[in-house]
Order: C-alpha cells, then sequence, then structure tokens
DNA sequence: TTGACATGTGACAAAATAGTCACATATAGT
DNA sequence: ACTATATGTGACTATTTTGTCACATGTCAA
C-alpha cells in the first residue's frame, strides 16, 4: 500500500517536514501558499511537495488553475508500528510522556540531567 | 533531547533500517554479526551503525574487544507524535488496523473501497 | 611478546540529491 | 482574444551521501 522507502527518503529532508508541519497546522494549501513560507524558488517547493506526493504523505486536488495539498498521516503511524513493540508500547508511551512532562516544565527547577 | 534532523536522515537509508529491523529481532549484536547479514564491507556497516547511533536510534556498550548494539525505540515515538494528533489517534489508528486486517484476508472479500 | 581478532580513522571515487532556470501548459477574468 | 496568474517539465550545477580501501588502535590468549 505504502512504500516504504519513498516515505522514509520523503521524511528525510527538513524542507519537506517542514511542508508536513505546514499542512497539519491548516490542511488543502495552495503550492503558492506553501511556497511564500520556505526559503526557496517555487521548483524547489514543487519537486518536495512531488516526492511527498509520490509517497503518500501529501495527498492533492485540483480546482480550477490551483493544485490543493492535503496531510496524509497513515503512512506515518505505519513507521511506528514498525519498531514499537505492541507488547512495549506501555513503556516507551510513558517515556516520551515524560520527555514532554519535563519540558513544559523547564523553569522549575533548573537542575536535571540528560 | 533527540535531534529531529538526525533521527530522520538516519532513517532514510534502507540500509540502516535494515539494521534497525536485525536489532529489534535480536539485541545486543556485534558489528561483526551484523556485518554478516549486510551485502556491504564492514566499513560500510560501521557507518551506518555510527549515524544510528549519533541520532539515538541505537546505544551501544563495550565489552571487552567487541561492541555490542541495542534498538532506542524512543525517536521513533516522538516522530509519530509529531503528525499525528492526539485526539485524530484514534481514527488513524482504526485506519491502519483495517489495512492490516485487509492485509490478512486478502481473499475472503472481493471488493474493498480506499 | 607474539599473533589473531574486533573495531576505528581519514581519504577517496561513484552515485544520489537539492535547488535553480529557461521554457511550457492551463485557467480565470476582462 | 488578450493578459495575468498558477502550476508543470527537462536540463543543469553544486552539494551530500554511500561504500571502499590502506592503515591504525585496542584486546584476548598462549
Amino acid at each position: 500500500m505504502f512504500n516504504d522507502d519513498l516515505v522514509f527518503k520523503a521524511l528525510g529532508d527538513p524542507s519537506r517536514r517542514f511542508l508536513l508541519d505546514l499542512l497539519f497546522q491548516r490542511d488543502g494549501q495552495t503550492l503558492g501558499e506553501l511556497e511564500a513560507e520556505l526559503a526557496m524558488t517555487r521548483f524547489g517547493v514543487m519537486k518536495h511537495l512531488r516526492v511527498l506526493e509520490d509517497a503518500g504523505l501529501v495527498v492533492t486536488r485540483r480546482s480550477g488553475r490551483e493544485k490543493l495539498h492535503f496531510l496524509n498521516p497513515v503512512p506515518i503511524r505505519l513507521i511506528h508500528d514498525r519498531w514499537i513493540d505492541k507488547y512495549r508500547e506501555r513503556q516507551v508511551s510513558a517515556l516520551t510522556d515524560l520527555k514532554t512532562s519535563l519540558e513544559s516544565k523547564k523553569c522549575q527547577s533548573s537542575k536535571k540531567k540528560a
């Protein structure tokens, strides 16, 4: 259904991850809108969107002369399932929640170990 | 705590994902053991392991003249959390479970919508 | 100490990737 | 029809990444 290699390659570039962030924030943006957020010509952005679309991370719909882009989270969920054992999920979750919790309380305690 | 870019870059290569698969299967393997599973000299494997270690996806422990490698699933969980909205998680999960379910029952029903 | 084994380093060539540009197509509005 | 706008294509260069090799370090065991 989804090609592993395309998905991971797509996620390997910071500009593409930023594009996903933008779409996560607001779905259905056009190339023009997305282009404005990147420090790059529209050609570069177009190429990146193409890679994301080929990977299935972004789906598109044409509307007149515009092309609307939507985030598709399914392949990302599948990545997760590959290396997170169902039985160990609870423990890993606890760890990441701890991390989140620590980060939101940065100012309360001055000492913490990495 | 974990550097996004290093993690995603690390996951972008198929050989490195295969190494993670090997460690997911059996933790604590040495370079020598891992090398035997890849179609590549030990130098290539070493480089890949270094990338994984820098990303925090693999942690190591020396034991005499050997170096043992262990999978660390935490960064992968964090990837997941980045684009899977907590409120939408249930729906996405349902979709991936459906996918799994369909794949294991390929022969039962002939008609299914995407 | 000697030799065998396991891992490590820096330089290198080949391959893949990112980003730009000239040029092209398609649509909306007047 | 004409013009401005939005997206698309292929060629090109610069950079990054992959994988290899000669050489080096550290460890075990006799």
